[in-house]
DNA sequence: TGGAGATATATGCGAGTGCATCTAGTTGTC
DNA sequence: GACAACTAGATGCACTCGCATATATCTCCA
């Protein structure tokens, strides 16, 4: 019977849960961004923001926004930008309705890159993942796991 | 009907589940490893491989066995080694059937220092993720996870 | 209106990471 | 038994991260 030591101490399924976590993301990440690697494209965090970027069009993002929405710290966005501005995949626009912020925009050689990367980070997703749950098993994990977020 | 477009490219379902397996490691661990920092204790992946050694006994570990089971490269392991070693927690003592190896032992300081660390890194597991769902859904979750692995 | 406090972003710093490479020791093969 | 191929572990390097802090601007209220 499985019985809380204490207020918050987690249950062995918690724990499993825990570990079980780590361990999936860690393997998948680690497989994706290397097919990324291997065929010579930037990283997995550079494709989110691209992705984010490119559904919001013209107007582009502020940085806090694309922190909110990709859980990235504050200073990581700000240099994560940058790289990004000089790959040339995304211009700083100043900002007039906030002086003291920017908007963040994709440039058309963004928009491209971000095509390019989806095939090989598709496929990876399709093998770190796919492959190894059925469909039904992929909606209930992803549903369990928007519980811890 | 959801319908792969090709090959191992995957369903809307499990790129679902892969954003969302990032979004929840990422909270959970973001969570955990701050409660160990704000009760002035190392990171959780001190915790986990002075677990692997405390359990390992005596006779420790090689490094290399340490790498399978925390997933962790090679180089990294080497120096979270040091780290450990350099706070009197591990000991690096030689290994006679393989002078190229050596066995790591955990001391009694680490010892001491995991059981400390137990408290502080259960309640974070419980607040992060046990509170979160449910016991029965915690096993599914390890369940579904552990395919992925 | 004049601050006081909040918010947006940038940046210095120390630490950890992955990759490539190096050294030393081991195993298998002829 | 000698040499090629392999394995264990260490290390230099460039890059990224999180944290703390700095700076500029904004908001709101006395």
């Amino acid at each position: 019977m499985p019985k809380p030591t204490a207020p918050n101490l987690p249950s062995d399924a918690v724990v499993d849960a825990w570990i079980a976590l780590n361990r999936a993301q860690q393997t998948a990440q680690l497989k994706i961004e290397r097919a990324l690697r291997d065929a010579q494209l930037p990283p997995c965090a550079w494709y989110d923001v691209l992705w984010e970027l490119d559904r919001a069009g013209e107007a582009g993002l502020r940085p806090f926004e694309i922190e909110r929405r990709r859980l990235i710290a504050q200073s990581n966005i700000s240099r994560l930008v940058d790289r990004l501005a000089e790959a040339g995949y995304v211009e700083r626009v100043p900002c007039q309705e906030d002086a003291r912020g920017q908007r963040v925009v994709i440039t058309p050689a963004g928009r491209e890159m971000r095509k390019r990367m989806w095939p090989v980070y598709a496929r990876a997703i399709g093998d770190a993942v796919g492959r190894r749950v059925l469909d039904p098993e992929a909606q209930m994990l992803a549903t369990l796991l928007g519980k811890l977020t």
